[in-house]
DNA sequence: TTATTATTTAAACAAACGTTTGAATGAAAA
DNA sequence: TTTTCATTCAAACGTTTGTTTAAATAATAA
């Protein structure tokens, strides 16, 4: 089942991702997890020291590559683009296209990571801490900054909020249910691997319209 | 603590949904409902014949009520403006707006409700069908059906899409995590009973931007 | 009233959970 | 080799979970 060499640390994050990110974190049990990973019930606390350790380490090591990525690809435009500044569209592939494009990898963990992060985003405790804190929090913030400046006229609080719409549209669009749902109902006339692929365009395509969308175009025509 | 004369029935149904919407289907256990409607352990399966059953007939009622109010004022859309199309931002007025109107309702209910949907709207296990089944899908159809009419130059794949991209946002933003960070980090010079006002305007606000959002917006410019 | 049904109650049940334990086993160092 | 450390193992622990049971009580009908 599992490759000999394959050590029982790295068995146990990769069989952990897979069963967090299909059932969600309290459905997920220690049990399953080691019997998936073909090792022992007590090895999950001998190596994490608990279940909920697991998932923040897991979280954490996904997270922090995830976000180097941003990072990178948000220096990578500020320095091209010497001293204009950046579109919205930039700032948001820098973000959401580096989490999207996880979906297009070859291997199946990409697809997984992502289901585990919109779950994990949408998690009802707030048990995982390392998504809004820390390092994290950080780049949150640098982004937000490039989008203040990127969108002068708006006000901040305005972005922060829809800068928040954007994670729960992606949050959702990205967990099991959402992708499920998606393919489910919008594979009327589409293949399931069309459709995944078309998955970033189509909803970079909505956080942008609803980043740049006119304040108070609700106002107009509806009393 | 309750008021004598109501029944075993209605505080369940009271409590319920406000553990429920505060902790989730898992985390919410019986014994804490029970207890905090201050009835016997037995009762919910007395009267409801499981736990789940429990959350079952709590949605189905508040969906019932929530469907019938959007089915009405689409109705009175479509019946004002006699052969006139609708308006993208009239539908989703409709929809989401009734929806998010319970926000500003006087009674604690509405916002409890509105937790209790986006959290069961996002919960991983598709174990609440009726969100997802029966009248509540053909209401759905229905707007999906106005929206085709509204935006007849767009694909309706894409219309279907961006609509599960306009319920994933609304989701995330009505359950209680999505509303907690929402007021915790717009809470710049914002106090919270004016931010909860003003979350309907600034989600539908978005919403619309969404949807109606040009398409392939992403492809120029970006390679 | 008595008889009958509906509801409440306290107690227990069975299963699943994360966690702990102490011995057994493996590998590396002395 | 012997010693030492890291890892694995089977078994059990203590809680918590949703659920069930059978007796007790309340409400209703005859």
């Amino acid at each position: 089942m599992y490759p000999r060499d394959k050590k029982t640390y790295e068995k146990l994050m990769d069989c952990a991702e897979k069963i967090f990110a299909e059932k969600g974190y309290d459905k997920a049990s220690v049990r399953e997890i080691t019997a998936a990973a073909n090792v022992n019930l007590a090895s999950i606390h001998y190596h994490f020291g608990s279940k909920e350790n697991l998932l923040q380490e897991l979280l954490n090591r996904k997270l922090e590559w995830l976000n180097q990525k941003r990072l990178i690809a948000l220096n990578n435009l500020e320095s091209k683009s010497k001293n204009k500044t950046l579109k919205p569209s930039q700032i948001l592939e820098a973000f959401f296209g580096t989490l999207l494009d996880m979906l297009d990898e070859k291997n199946y963990g990409g697809e997984m990571f992502l289901r585990l992060l919109g779950r994990s985003t949408l998690e009802p405790n707030c048990l995982i801490s390392s998504i809004s804190s820390g390092k994290n929090n950080a780049v949150t913030e640098k982004f937000r900054d490039a989008l203040f400046k990127a969108l002068p006229n708006v006000p901040k609080n305005e972005i922060v909020w829809r800068f928040h719409f954007m994670v729960g549209a992606t949050s959702y669009a990205i967990s099991g249910s959402g992708l499920n749902k998606l393919f489910v109902t919008a594979e009327v006339s589409e293949d399931k691997s069309i459709s995944k692929r078309l998955l970033k365009k189509r909803l970079m395509s909505f956080l942008l319209g609803g980043l740049r969308s006119p304040m108070n175009s609700f106002l107009i025509g509806n009393k």
